[in-house]
RNA sequence: GCUCCCGUAGUCUAGUCCGGUCAAGGAUUCGGCGCCUUCGACGCCGCGACGUGGGUUCAAAUCCCGCCGGGAGCACCA
């Protein structure tokens, strides 16, 4: 469980001190109503607390971008406090690249998800705030301008070994630093590095890059600057300066505390306390941000919210509501245990959010046309509930015989077996699959409800041609009863013994297909 | 390899800070039964866990030490 996990000894004695004593700051913590546990926040002021909320505009918010959404949401509310969104849209690199049309998308994620922004930033707009602290550090003889090569760089952090730049004096460096802002080296030909101790055991830490040389065109501000800092550094400038109270983040990024805090002991300010939770993974989703892109690009996935992104879009798409999914991940708590979960448990809470409301209706897969002979001539239609447990919900009337449509699994598992025709009648199938095309002859038997196998059917006449998207990206055919045809879009439904779908928003009503998206079982 | 983090049922989680109320609670999965949704929704019932070895103690999931296992970081990405 995480607690004061984010704070050194150093700094959390001096809590202490400043609250009065180790009482005073003992680590407490509240439960969601999801089970989840989360810490208090260090020091939090009711009413005081500022988040922030930092996604890197690449892509579009996925499924595991829902704990940064709803861990800080959670936050806000209980401390009532401020969430801002900072696009951290520092230039990136060439395979990482800040592209336009995310700052739109992921504020829509953000609105998607209910997790509404108290102030949009963009780090692009703060390049320029970030040059004096630079010059601060390099005053106080903590960074130097590192002209090696990126493999050099790489070899001698790894060994431990200084390059001879290590020597500069600050007055060196400024000058080195100055060329830099005035584009006196390329990309890639000078960096600014952090002087740490290259004996520091954790070689993830020895001599960071503060900044680097970039020649990226950036969506936003062209290339009007150059010389762009690093996470770590942008973030220990703006954390202070846009007045963050508690940083919030993964635990990948354990060692970019480590790296700020560095920097505000070197520069003697004080800065917020970092609080981490662990790696979460489900099962299914397998998130690739990257390919998703390409493939969205290409045509090959069918837009942001196709399934296979695992998208808050795709989600949404699936009718898998927003606060399903927060119930979900604040169920986690703020742990710092790696997890990996089934979606399973995810549909699981989403179900019990829709089941009780939503309205039954059959489909049949791979259908195959059956005519019942000697079928009751008053049975051409039946009432049926809409909802096996609540007749609150209402009654449709569906079309019956004798004209059916079966499907083609089910038919073919009862071959020469008396069947019920579920909710309706009893029929015997043929005992041998005739030839294709023409309609199976099944014999009517009984009306009374006995213990046999039960099939779902449709009506030949009315019946609705469907489409349904499923989670692979694949698509499935079928018939469905006539009243699907009034559906409209955003309208979820439970196909019985299938799961539930929702209807596509972008299926226009009355045409055909009826569009759907699988959402699960 | 180095550094950091984490180990409660198949999975996720509560309990661990402050040892006894924990013969370990909840969710999900799984199994059985019920049901005019068949394995598939829903309802009822049930199985199932403190990684391991040692230590401290009247008492250990909880404190201490070793071991084992899993994850992340070691980019001029974020």
């Amino acid at each position: 469980m995480a607690t004061l996990e984010g704070v050194p000894p150093s700094e959390l004695s001096d809590r202490l001190d400043r609250l009065g004593g180790p009482e005073a700051s003992r680590p407490s913590a509240s439960r969601t109503e999801e089970g989840g546990v989360f810490p208090d926040l260090p020091n939090a002021v009711d009413g005081k607390v500022v988040l922030r909320l930092a996604p890197f505009p690449n892509g579009v918010l996925h499924i595991g971008h829902g704990r940064l959404l709803f861990v800080h949401d959670y936050y806000r509310t209980r401390y009532h406090g401020k969430i801002l969104l900072v696009f951290d849209d520092t230039i990136g690199s060439a395979e990482k690249r800040v592209e336009a049309e995310f700052f739109d998308l992921i504020r829509g994620d953000c609105e998607l998800a209910g997790v509404r922004p108290d102030a949009i930033l963009y780090k692009s707009d703060r390049v320029e705030a970030q040059y004096p602290w630079a010059r601060r550090v390099i005053e106080k003889g903590g960074a130097y301008v590192c002209r090696c090569p990126a493999d050099t760089l790489r070899e001698n952090r790894a060994k431990g070994s200084p390059c001879p730049e290590r020597m500069q004096t600050p007055s060196e460096t400024l000058d080195a630093w100055e060329r830099m802002l005035a584009n006196g080296y390329g990309p890639g030909e000078a960096v600014l590095r952090l002087r740490t101790d290259l004996a520091d055991p954790d070689p993830a830490f020895r001599d960071r890059v503060l900044f680097r040389i970039s020649d990226l065109d950036h969506p936003r501000v062209g290339r009007r600057y150059r010389v762009w800092p690093m996470l770590e550094f942008s973030w220990a400038v703006d954390d202070v300066e846009l007045g963050v109270t508690h940083v919030l983040r993964g635990k990948e990024l354990v060692i970019e505390d480590r790296m700020e805090r560095y920097i505000w002991d070197l520069l003697g300010v004080a800065g917020p306390p970092f609080l981490h939770w662990g790696l979460l993974r489900v099962r299914e989703a397998k998130v690739a941000k990257s390919k998703a892109n390409r493939e969205v690009r290409s045509g090959l996935y069918d837009g942001w919210s196709d399934p296979r992104t695992w998208s808050l879009r795709s989600l949404d798409r699936r009718g898998i509501s927003m606060e399903a999914l927060r119930a979900f991940i604040l169920s986690f708590g703020l742990s710092l245990a790696d997890i990996e979960v089934a979606a399973e448990t995810l549909y699981a809470e989403n179900r019990k959010r829709i089941d009780a409301t939503t309205v039954r209706r059959a489909f049949v897969a791979d259908p195959v046309p059956v005519e019942v002979e000697g079928y009751p001539f008053d049975l051409a239609s039946v009432t049926l509930p809409n909802h096996p447990d609540r007749p609150e919900l209402g009654n449709r009337s569906v079309r019956a015989g004798p004209s059916f449509y079966l499907a083609r699994k089910d038919v073919l598992g009862h071959l020469g077996e008396e069947v019920r025709l579920k909710d309706l009648v009893n029929v015997r199938l043929p005992p041998a699959d005739p030839a294709p095309g023409s309609a199976i002859r099944a014999g009517f038997t009984s009306r009374e409800n006995r213990k046999l196998p039960r099939l779902q059917w449709v009506a030949r006449e009315g019946a609705v041609s469907v489409d349904i998207l499923g989670i692979e990206g694949d698509h499935a055919e079928g018939l469905a009863e006539r009243s699907v045809a009034s559906a409209r879009p955003r309208d979820i439904l439970q196909f019985e013994r299938v799961g539930f779908v929702r209807v596509d928003d972008g299926w226009s009503a009355g045409t055909s297909p009826v569009r759907v998206v699988y959402g699960h079982p």
